[in-house]
DNA sequence: TGCCAGGAAGTCC
DNA sequence: GGACTTCATGGC
């Protein structure tokens, strides 16, 4: 991998196990728009970020070296060494094999924790298409404006302190359902600090899995999507039906309780299990597994 | 129309 | 402690 500013952009040549696309197209990101084949607009980090990849050559638009550097690098995940933890599961059993393969260019992203967590808990029992216009729909009306994109403005996900002003009528009327007081008590939970990020990523895994799901509306499947996606914790496996189909499909050859497949997961993938969880997750949905 | 969606809480026994 | 129901909303 190698950074060069070029007079237009920033470009990242030899880059290798990540295709974007897959990365932001495989369920772990809400907030993106796809521009041309391989080329999006990504709101993430209070911006807009446009960016293109060409085989292994990745283009930054709208960025500077330093914010490459220090921003988009760690947030597409490119400094870490991918090619070993996919050795590590092709080598666990020869069933993940096609999953990898097929999703090869997945890498997990790191997202921001309060976004991640009023997101998720928006996900239950939601699809991602609509998941994604109600952040929008929070982003547009309590964010701040960071700019325009063909016309359209972007704005920011909010902070915990605006966010915490909307009432459960704010969130009804964006249509989050029943699921409009959960995000009412997430956001008081984390501006009172009864939920403090930094006191999460101290804890180990286990305790801060138990901890996340004081907030209403926050169970195992969702705790662990908060923990992976927003804490960086990639122990976590979440659960959902699409992993429950596939699971079931590879690695049991009878109806299995979700308990037994999270402790499967958690012997069987151990700190590897968000990866696993990713590409099987991606592999499932993409090929509507049964 | 009925069924399902990156589930969790409430209720029943 | 397990199984069954309910909870908004939208896409198919």
């Amino acid at each position: 991998m190698r950074i060069i500013a070029d007079k237009t952009c920033i470009v990242i040549e030899e880059i290798e196990h990540f295709d974007l696309k897959q990365t932001l197209e495989c369920g772990q990101c809400f907030r993106y728009e796809c521009i041309s084949d391989n080329e999006y607009l990504v709101i993430a980090k209070n911006r807009t970020l446009h960016i293109k990849q060409e085989d292994n050559i990745l283009f930054f638009y709208n960025s500077t070296m330093e914010e490459v550097q220090s921003i988009w690098c760690p947030y597409f995940d490119l400094n870490r060494d991918y090619g070993t933890i996919k050795k590590w599961l092709n080598e666990r059993d020869n069933l993940i094999g096609e999953a990898i393969e097929q999703k090869s260019g997945v890498r997990i992203l790191n997202q921001e924790f309060f976004e991640m967590l009023i997101t998720f808990i928006i996900s239950q029992n939601k699809q991602i298409p609509h998941i994604m216009q109600i952040v929008e729909r929070i982003s547009e009306r309590f964010g701040e404006y960071i700019g325009e994109w063909n016309g359209k403005k972007y704005y920011s996900f909010p902070t915990p302190e605006v966010l915490s002003k909307a009432t459960e009528q704010d969130f009804l009327d964006m249509k989050a359902g029943f699921r409009a007081k959960y995000l009412v008590d997430a956001c008081k939970k984390v501006v009172s600090q009864e939920l403090c990020e930094n006191e999460l990523r101290q804890m180990n895994y286990g305790e801060a899995l138990e901890k996340i799901q004081i907030v209403k509306g926050i169970g195992e499947k969702v705790g662990n999507c908060i923990l992976l996606f927003g804490l960086g914790r990639r122990e976590a496996f979440p659960i959902d039906v699409w992993m429950i189909r596939i699971l079931e499909r590879l690695y049991f050859d009878e109806p299995v309780k979700k308990d037994e497949m999270q402790a499967f997961a958690k012997e069987h993938f151990g700190e590897y299990g968000g990866y696993a969880q990713q590409y099987l997750f991606y592999y499932a949905r993409d090929n509507r597994v049964k």
